[in-house]
DNA sequence: ATGCTAATAT
DNA sequence: AATATTAGCA
């Protein structure tokens, strides 16, 4: 009586389809980010998320789902090989949601600035570590996932290690002093950290997305001077 | 046997 | 269109 019936029968294991919540969806590209797409595999995306509704498969799909949205958005930016003709389009609708940065195509551009811009990757590594540390009682359970990745992780490994080491100073020598005095609102105090988190979190999208571009618009205008006036390296 | 991706199915 | 499932490769 349990079979091939259209069974809404409860207790007929099927759990309902997963929904990609926007939060769902930002933790994903977060970490997603933090990986570099060439090495942001299901299995390792799955266990930085970290998130109990999520299955290996769950990931592998929506990971699929969204290198065609990548592909589709670089397939527009890339300019059409030496010649002067570009294939730009959209600069203006650009989302936070959609690294193009991540585009290999620009990437590879020659911009002497590309690489140096150490401020925004602390801020990204900040951002990141205290929603690791709202996630995870303990920070080993990410040197664990990481460790037992190939070496091409430990750098992230290591600027995990430590920021932690401030991050835990700063806990420590805050908490004690502020047990004491009324009942101050810090479930409010923490609400209000947390929505500065979530919009630091989208300014350092916005500023990524800004950059990239920036950086295809410098392209394009190098691409249209005369070759003699960018020859200088 | 396992994990990943591309293709296909719902 | 979004998510799940399968197929086939490494």
């Amino acid at each position: 009586m349990m079979n091939t019936n259209k069974d809404h029968d409860k207790k007929n294991k099927k759990p309902p389809r997963l929904a990609w919540s926007e939060e769902l969806h930002r933790k994903f590209v977060h970490v997603v980010n933090l990986l570099g797409i060439e090495n942001a595999i299901p299995r390792k995306i799955l266990a930085l998320m970290n998130d109990e509704r999520l299955t290996k498969q769950n990931v592998a799909s929506h990971l699929q789902k969204y290198k065609l949205s990548l592909k589709r958005i670089s397939s527009n930016c890339v300019p059409s090989g030496n010649g002067s003709k570009i294939g730009c389009v959209q600069f203006q609708n650009v989302s936070p949601s959609d690294p193009v940065y991540q585009n290999a195509a620009v990437q590879e551009m020659p911009m002497p600035t590309w690489h140096s811009d150490e401020s925004l990757d602390s801020l990204f590594d900040d951002v990141f570590l205290q929603w690791w540390e709202d996630h995870n009682t303990d920070a080993t359970d990410l040197s664990n996932v990481i460790g037992t990745s190939p070496n091409t992780l430990t750098p992230l490994m290591d600027v995990v290690n430590s920021n932690l080491g401030s991050t835990q100073d700063l806990l420590t020598v805050a908490s004690p002093s502020c047990i004491s005095h009324e009942s101050i609102e810090i479930g409010e105090l923490r609400q209000e950290i947390a929505a500065t988190r979530t919009e630091t979190h989208q300014l350092r999208e916005t500023i990524q997305a800004l950059k990239a571009q920036q950086d295809m618009l410098v392209q394009v205008v190098l691409q249209l001077l005369p070759p003699n006036v960018v020859m200088q390296q």
